[in-house]
DNA sequence: GATGAATGAGCCTTCATTCAT
DNA sequence: GATGAATGAAGGCTCATTCAT
């Protein structure tokens, strides 16, 4: 690996932990270098901005995760399958890497509005999923919307107890019960 | 009312209005003062800092739905009809107040570590209720910390929607819907 | 007088006395707030920017400058007394305050070209003149823009001379050789 | 010629046309890299400084400039004949190569003093041939330096028009014209 | 010779806070 | 009580310069 892409990755790594620390309004600059030991300038030779940086690390990961997410689907027989999967996902993802998880899902909507991100989040493909599972079954009534926000609000906020350290064991320990739990809301 | 209150009023509102809209980092102390239409130092005439005002902000109003929380649970006969008075409540207070409610409910948690909080939370007394009940009903396998954060989140999420126009009804309309879902993540 | 308005105008000569020595990309906050005794953030009370500051110094005194000596032109009988007179007012302005003459007549093209002015410039009022004389004369030949120019040269040249040291009195002492040699410029 | 000369008479050339441009201040070494097509650090094996590099870009040019013209008065039989040969160099010089003649006789005040310049100027080398002639010819009450910044001024004013493209034709064009102006502004 | 990554001092600007009026 | 001018520390960013490769 070449030198400055070593260099990027740190001050990427040292960025993303301090903006799911502090969030990145109230990261500074200087908090990067001196948590990642470079110089100040150096992280302008990477991105234009403290804003770019923010962006591209979320649109990175966004994109990566999405792209997981899709694939997941492709290979799910039926909804439920890559429902049950795609909450695995998400529960290991969070375990491999709880930092990144937080950045992806967990940013405040003050610094999301910051990025004006123009990616497809992860949660949209969800969106589609159940738009689509509805649409099959017949369940017109069902509004597509709001049972993706019950799915992923009881995900994530227990997520967040989890980091709060409300949940002793590994996010993964509680993925059944969190399968479950969604199951539940989706049954009529 | 004296007029002191009455300016005191006015500054609590205007900060918490944008508060909610731009966050609290990014929320300034000019911002405050033109949209209020006073001057910049009158705030410090009620406040010692911008921290205390976000601080008293937020411990008033919680202090306030946390002891409506705890009446309602006083009054309710059973687990699922405190459950139910509790959601309805909670879209009430949504649909009286959005701001406020996003405020006291959807602060990030960046801005919450800021105000140092020490009061109880409602979600606290939710969470009383939950263990109390389990424990009642011998489900000692049950980790209610879990389930408050999924009943929460699923709450919560759903509100976040309906902030982000998703939801084309008054928040109240989804109630017996949240009821619902909230039953079945609660069944065994 | 106003606090504020003091303050402004200490800024604004403080500014101008800088931009005059060291150049206006040269000046920083930090040189206009210590000779002026005053804080950084004070500056931004009163203007935008250090361009916007540099700016409206030279709109302002231009356009006051422009309009006198359109006032000279309009009381002249014939060219070759306005020419005179605009000489000699050149002259006094030089000697009242070299330092507002050296912003208004000696910026440099790089300087000037950052502040997008679009004001009209004293020498302009000069050209039309020249312009209008050559026409009711009949001197169609003769280049206006050149002629103008030759004369705001051996004009602005000549206080380059004065300001650099060389030449010992005041500068309107040399007002009448400037203005026959500017006479012998346009003669024939 | 040697590729260390080559790489050195690039950074010369591409510096001079910056500082021509924007001015010395406003020009930054990556602009002279980027439009150089060379390394931030090469110019540094050349120049110890962007000043070092200014001043020998001035000193270089200005000596050569100088030379030509005492030249010039050394051929010429009487003033008249210098001055015309001199304006005509001067016209000839600009119309060959007109960044070098900004660089050399437009240079603002500002970036003059910067380089702390001690070579004599080619304006200097008029001065002393005015000196001379008037000494010669016993016009003690003639000011020699007020003359010379008047033909100084009425050549360089309209280069500068020249270059703003408010003359349409080449500068040797004018030279006549401004031969006639100067020897205007000679005569008693 | 040439490169370009890295440095850090310094620039412009913002903003929470103070205080004379 | 209220004002808003003034403050100065701190933030984001730039850029001349250095140095390992």
């Amino acid at each position: 690996m070449r030198v400055a892409t070593k260099t990027k990755d740190l001050v990427l790594r040292t960025a993303l932990e301090l903006f799911v620390e502090k969030g990145i309004t109230a990261t500074t600059i200087r908090d990067i270098a001196t948590k990642g030991k470079i110089a100040e300038g150096t992280l302008y030779r990477y991105f234009t901005s403290k804003d770019a940086l923010a962006k591209e690390l979320y649109e990175t990961h966004c994109a990566t995760v999405a792209s997981d997410i899709q694939s997941l689907r492709a290979e799910s027989h039926d909804f439920e399958s890559f429902l049950s999967s795609f909450i695995i996902y998400l529960c290991q993802t969070f375990d491999k890497d709880i930092v990144l998880f937080q950045y992806v899902f967990l940013l405040s909507p003050n610094d999301f509005n910051r990025l004006k991100v123009t990616e497809t989040l992860p949660q949209d493909v969800l969106c589609d999923a159940v738009t689509e599972t509805f649409k099959k079954r017949g369940q017109v009534d069902r509004d597509a919307e709001l049972v993706t926000a019950q799915i992923m609000g009881s995900i994530l906020q227990t997520a967040h107890y989890k980091i709060c350290g409300k949940l002793p064991r590994a996010f993964s320990y509680y993925a059944d019960e969190l399968v479950f739990a969604v199951f539940r809301i989706l049954r009529d």
